[in-house]
DNA sequence: ATTTTTCGTTGACCAAAGTCAATGGTTTTT
DNA sequence: AAAAACCATTGACTTTGGTCAACGAAAAAT
């Protein structure tokens, strides 16, 4: 356990073993089977998870009931409602598990008081934060800017994982189209 | 100076005076006239700007020539290129001021000492920067889930300010729309 | 093994947004 | 004060994507 999250941790930040422990002790491990919930609308978000194995989704709901997937969470990546997580403000978004799932959780108490303990902690929380940071805004400029051809091929390139591991209805949720529209799309690439 | 930097540090983060100074000492003023550059497209984003006094933006180009507004930073926020200011990669983006302006810069080296040197210094980055990405979250997930005039609606609430100071085009680009587009748009909120 | 459900695709039609072009009002520059 | 640039709006038309409905294949449930 915690195998891969150690590893993606010291990618970004380098630790001590008796860091490396104290950081442990501070961890829990959660199994979730496909289709579980790991949060629902109205809950608070009290925990940050990270994907040791498996993948998960966080998404809206809209009154009519449409899913609008917000972000995808395959192994080495880390899911939550940061906004529900920090605020302390119930959620209005769904997490669950597309696939059976192995978790590391670290609850919002958890994070805080390694933050004052341990410097590499909120150093790789950081890290961690930043680099989502980065890839959401060149998500919202690639919306704001490039084609859905453009946009489909480059999530293609860049998650070839997810793209494989997912059904497309779930993909055109997260680029916000229509399932159908996403099959013409690629309709289009192929025949060309 | 600093006056507004420091308002916004401390109610993130409280500060004794001493690390007020040492901060300081890492910190400089730049000031910075309508329309000029603070980063170009090529260049390696170097320092975070943040806003004492005025209005930048950042933006990409298409090679149409097309801008596409990535940010505004009206006064109290902060602006970069965070991907290219953390690989040291080129960005591919511009930011100029939309008003003569007031800004206080870290560079990335000071930030980095700072935040070896000074918790409170890494903790505020991390509020900083984990505000940035939940309100981008909550921007990608509106422009999935949203209609146009529910999306500008919630664009002259959240920012009023902005709003007001800045031309409609640049509104419409920061939102993806023609210039066009955002009119109709408003016409359509006003005759109701 | 058979029945359901889920999935992806396709067609026909409709609605929304983009493009192009023109206009008039501001603001800026000179 | 006049000229130039910029800006918002509007109309006509085109393109793009959404919606509804149907179909067959594959996967899951019984």
């Amino acid at each position: 356990m915690y195998e891969v999250y150690f590893h993606h941790f010291t990618q970004k930040v380098p630790l001590t073993e008796a860091e490396k422990d104290l950081i442990k002790s501070y961890l829990s491990v959660k199994k979730i089977r496909k289709r579980q919930y790991l949060l629902q609308e109205g809950d608070v978000c009290k925990s940050i998870a990270f994907v040791e194995k498996g993948m998960l989704r966080s998404y809206t709901l809209k009154d009519s009931g449409t899913e609008h997937i917000v972000q995808f969470a395959p192994e080495g990546w880390f899911i939550s409602d940061l906004g529900s997580f920090l605020s302390g403000e119930p959620s209005n978004c769904h997490i669950d598990a597309i696939e059976d799932s192995e978790l590391v959780m670290v609850t919002r108490a958890a994070s805080d008081e390694l933050s004052l303990k341990c410097p590499a902690y909120e150093r790789y929380l950081l890290k961690l934060i930043s680099a989502a940071y980065v890839s959401l805004q060149q998500r919202v400029n690639a919306i704001n800017s490039h084609s859905i051809e453009d946009r489909y091929q480059d999530f293609l390139q860049k998650y070839p994982d997810i793209a494989l591991r997912v059904p497309q209805h779930m993909i055109a949720s997260y680029m916000g189209l229509s399932p159908e529209t996403l099959s013409r799309v690629r309709r289009r690439i192929a025949g060309n």
